[in-house]
DNA sequence: CTAGTGATGTAT
DNA sequence: TACATCACTAGC
């Protein structure tokens, strides 16, 4: 079932990030259906966070997508190769957003497999978020797609993830932001993160 | 460890 | 108009 806009209009998104462990997430584009389980997030605070692109409200043409009412996808070019797929959350004129930046794949695993030229046997492992862009299909043209729509869409797993397997760490990969670089906005699923070694 | 890649943001 | 920067990955 897929979630309704007002799932994401939570004004707290660091345990939004939290709760979207376990998702499905599902992409239909170029008429094929993928679909990956959500096992690693991390929360960007909006204009508090020196993470965020949208810090101290720097509203430009790009981080004007997290601007808007959460329940859309933010995809950015990053490192000019990676395309990073953000959820935006909160309401309208509040840029938060959460970062997926992991899942395990469990559908059409032959079609992600040819899009990231996988050449390891064994299951996918989407560790990273430019993977997991790449895998789904997903490219700068899906800025600001509606998540329950039929392109992009996230759906509740049957069972939620328990809270024992969730480990919670600081983020990757944001040294410039001073003193919130350590803040515990990282969500991942335990044994995930294990079979990454 | 390092190269590669290109849109973006800030300064001129 | 220029140029440094960047929520990364693949290949040594």
């Amino acid at each position: 079932m897929k979630e309704n806009p007002s799932f994401y209009l939570h004004e707290n998104v660091v345990s939004l990030a939290q709760e979207l462990l376990g998702y499905n997430l599902y992409t239909y584009i170029d008429q094929q259906l993928c679909g990956v389980t959500i096992a690693e997030t991390e929360a960007y605070a909006g204009i508090t966070d020196k993470a965020s692109h949208a810090y101290a409200g720097r509203y430009t043409k790009r981080t004007a997508t997290m601007y808007r009412a959460g329940g859309i996808a933010y995809v950015y070019l990053c490192y000019g190769i990676h395309y990073l797929l953000n959820v935006v959350t909160a309401g309208p004129g509040i840029p938060h957003a959460v970062l997926i930046r992991g899942a395990m794949a469990h559908t059409n695993l032959a079609e992600m497999k040819r899009r990231m030229k996988y050449k390891k046997e064994g299951p996918l492992l989407l560790n990273g978020p430019g993977k997991l862009s790449k895998a789904l299909g997903i490219t700068r043209i899906h800025n600001e797609t509606p998540l329950d729509g039929d392109t992009i869409w996230i759906s509740q797993p049957s069972a939620a993830v328990e809270a024992s397997s969730i480990a919670i760490d600081k983020r990757i990969g944001i040294g410039y932001a001073a003193e919130d670089a350590g803040l515990p906005y990282r969500f991942y699923i335990k044994d995930y993160w294990k079979s990454k070694h």
